[in-house]
DNA sequence: GGCCAGGCGCGTA
DNA sequence: TACGCGCATGGC
């Protein structure tokens, strides 16, 4: 089996910084490079001398979908311009140069954010793999590639029991999970329509399901669909936003929300990725020099 | 060993 | 509307 090959020319993207910033989780790093999947294929993405190279097993009519999955086409100058210019963002633009939103595909990065309630994103990636192996339909890799499959369809999971996803570590979200690829599979809620509504509309259909709050979502809305003014909030974005921006008083929640829809438009799903990230990765205050 | 993690759903005030 | 709590599991 011969491995097909691409280059793309990139501006103003960080690949590593990409793909472990906890939006996407079947990644792993192997040497400079990194191997992952894509909706059924495998794929090791690597970056060198401002280009990505790609490789896939199987054939390849053309690249398309992997331009579309790393948004290779975006003009990342343009939306970090359209930020607040106001010192958090500033510092967190600062920190996390060339930090992409990936586009995935929508039903694998719903169940995935199922999972990821009260998980750290390592034990995200654990769950993930683990459904892959299981339950994922096989992948064309490349010989001696020890590789999951790839991510179980909803009607695949719709079969499986609650018992057998708590064998994967979901603990109590496995209803959550086994409740929602349910639905979709009885055709409850079409994944496939809700790109073409308006954001709203977009979310309510989401709430429907089990499992699925505000917080995941937006998560959904943003890194699937590519809603930009998509804002989830979550543990991180919480002290982002109480820190930076509320530090004399406490905000709740509700408070919190919507500041950031007015504040961060029109790329607020940008801002909150660049905010995440900073905040996971900065010096924590009270350390030491 | 204790705190906390890319939350949700439900009960209560 | 705004909290508080229980829910599994494991990283640090």
């Amino acid at each position: 089996m011969t491995l097909q090959k691409v280059i793309f020319p990139v501006e103003n993207y960080d690949l590593a910084l990409t793909l472990a910033s906890g939006q996407a989780f079947r990644w792993r790093r192997s040497g400079d490079a990194w191997e992952g999947v894509i909706g059924s294929r495998w794929v090791r993405l690597r970056q060198e001398n401002g280009c990505i190279h790609a490789e896939t097993a199987g054939q390849v009519e053309d690249w398309q979908w992997l331009r579309h999955y790393l948004q290779t086409d975006v003009d990342l100058e343009t939306i970090l311009s359209a930020f607040p210019d106001d010192s958090p963002m500033r510092e967190a633009v600062a920190a996390c140069r060339g930090l992409r939103l990936l586009r995935q595909e929508p039903w694998e990065c719903l169940a995935s954010f199922i999972c990821s309630s009260s998980k750290q994103i390592v034990q995200i990636e654990q769950i993930v793999g683990l459904l892959c192996r299981r339950f994922g339909p096989a992948m064309t890799v490349p010989p001696d590639m020890n590789c999951a499959g790839a991510f179980p369809t909803a009607e695949r999971l719709a079969t499986v029991s609650e018992a057998e996803l708590r064998e994967c570590k979901l603990g109590f979200r496995a209803p959550y999970l086994c409740g929602t690829a349910r639905k979709l599979a009885a055709g409850e809620v079409d994944l496939s329509r809700l790109g073409g509504l308006p954001l709203e509309e977009a979310r309510a259909a989401l709430l429907t399901l089990p499992g699925v709050g505000i917080k995941i979502a937006d998560c959904v809305l943003l890194f699937a669909y590519g809603f930009q003014e998509a804002f989830p909030v979550d543990v991180w974005i919480t002290k982002a936003l109480q820190q930076l921006y509320f530090p004399k008083r406490r905000a709740n929640l509700p408070r919190l929300r919507h500041f950031s829809r007015s504040h961060f438009r029109p790329y607020s799903g940008y801002a909150q990725q660049y905010l995440f990230h900073y905040m996971r990765t900065r010096r924590s205050p009270n350390e030491k020099k």
